[in-house]
DNA sequence: ATCGCGATTTGATCCAGATCAAAGTTTGCG
DNA sequence: CGCAAACTTTGATCTGGATCAAATCGCGAT
């Protein structure tokens, strides 16, 4: 995936990372090469491993990221435990919620990853100052918004069979490489984060995932490799 | 609720309003004052009955608006019927989607609506040359954001109880007036909606509306006018 | 007022998915 | 290698909400 693309540009100066023990980053910046003065010495490169949380719900949090490689998940839970996954973010997308101190839900590493962090002070600013990264940011939020909405109806409406289809299609679409029909993949989630972002319990992701399997549409080796052997018959699934 | 607030200052110049028949509407801009000049000629005041649809799903639209009053719902239907409400609208909220052509969802008056109609191509220039105008659709983009979010806990992992709790709750926040703790409100949205904002059938909203009413959490009048003596008691049933 | 129709409530029954329970599987670690 | 803990699958049963089926209510039109 092009990370450029993004507005991150990498530097590539090899710094030790502060956050992290025993790692080191290498420091990045954000959009033009003007800016990356500023930034340079203030953001880094940094690994995260799977499971990792890189922003608490209902903390202060004092950065920004952005993903570099792997997947991260948004999660909201309720104070008796139920929790639900409010999105998946891939390269290179960006992690954090600007101009707002308090996080209304978490973000954790569902693979291991590779983010680059930016102190919030800064980038805030550098938001309102440059019009090319407010409006690439106003576009994230737009496309997460559809996201959002485009899930709600899985969510609200849609059977167990459908919303099991749903995210491997979700998967499928973000996780390269494809041919032209056939597509395969390694999960990033385990069973019991799928439930939780499918609104189901792991048991019934589990039958139907098999249901599927026995159905043909799907191959699974691993618990986590998947196997479309054709994407259109997935498609014809989730009926949409 | 203060309309200047949302970046739309009325003018009140009457005019004949092209795009509904019998009906007139009064121009309004957006923004500065020097901007007005500019957008006052094109844009207009515009009275939308309940069942209206501002935005149809798939289609083109050639325009934006922003809810000056009344209550928008944002709705997505798949082929077979089933449908969701994925978000309600206030004044004085933008509807439309900036920078995209074709609508992924379908924008329809829930009540009778007054809205103020901006054509597309001028306001995505304006977005491109008012850092602070896009600033305030950032901003409120994170806010619809939010919201849906915030929704999709309730659709996944709520109980069809707190589910109507949540709408009730949701409706009481938006419409005004409260007194300290007890509420009155008329809800904009039939059963059948409020079902499909749930992700329910008619029946059980119903039996959970008698439920919360004979449990004296609600008094009911008319189907449509609720009256909430005591908001926390709403809010402890949501946990949350 | 009364009629008629759509919206809402209420009741009876059903079933998709939850819950409870018990095997497999996989992985990491001494 | 072999064991333990965690994850996944499979099975049996239960249940919250869906579906099917009547009443009842409210409202506009005659």
């Amino acid at each position: 995936m092009d990370v450029a693309h993004s507005g991150v540009l990498e530097v590539g100066i090899p710094v030790a990372c502060r956050s992290c023990q025993a790692r080191h980053g290498v420091v990045c910046g954000v959009l033009s090469s003007g800016q990356l003065k500023d930034l340079g010495r203030h953001s880094l490169r940094r690994k995260v491993d799977a499971g990792c949380e890189i922003i608490a719900q209902g903390s202060e949090s004092s950065f920004y990221s952005n993903i570099m490689s792997g997947v991260v998940k948004l999660c909201k839970v309720m104070p008796d435990g139920r929790q639900q996954i409010v999105g998946l973010q891939f390269a290179p997308d960006f992690v954090g919620r600007p101009f707002v101190r308090e996080s209304t839900l978490s973000a954790e590493a569902a693979t291991d990853a590779e983010i680059c962090v930016f102190p919030r002070s800064l980038l805030d600013r550098m938001i309102s100052e440059t019009p090319e990264l407010q409006r690439s940011l106003h576009d994230q939020a737009l496309k997460e918004l559809d996201a959002a909405r485009e899930w709600m109806l899985t969510l609200g409406r849609r059977t167990a069979e459908e919303k099991v289809a749903s995210l491997l299609h979700l998967i499928a679409t973000h996780a390269e490489p494809q041919t032209a029909t056939s597509t395969a993949f390694d999960l990033p989630l385990s069973r019991a984060e799928i439930a939780d972002f499918l609104g189901l319990t792991i048991e019934t992701v589990s039958r139907q995932m098999t249901r599927l399997r026995k159905s043909g549409v799907i191959r699974i080796e691993n618990f986590r490799h998947i196997i479309v052997p054709d994407m259109d018959e997935l498609e014809r699934m989730i009926s949409a």
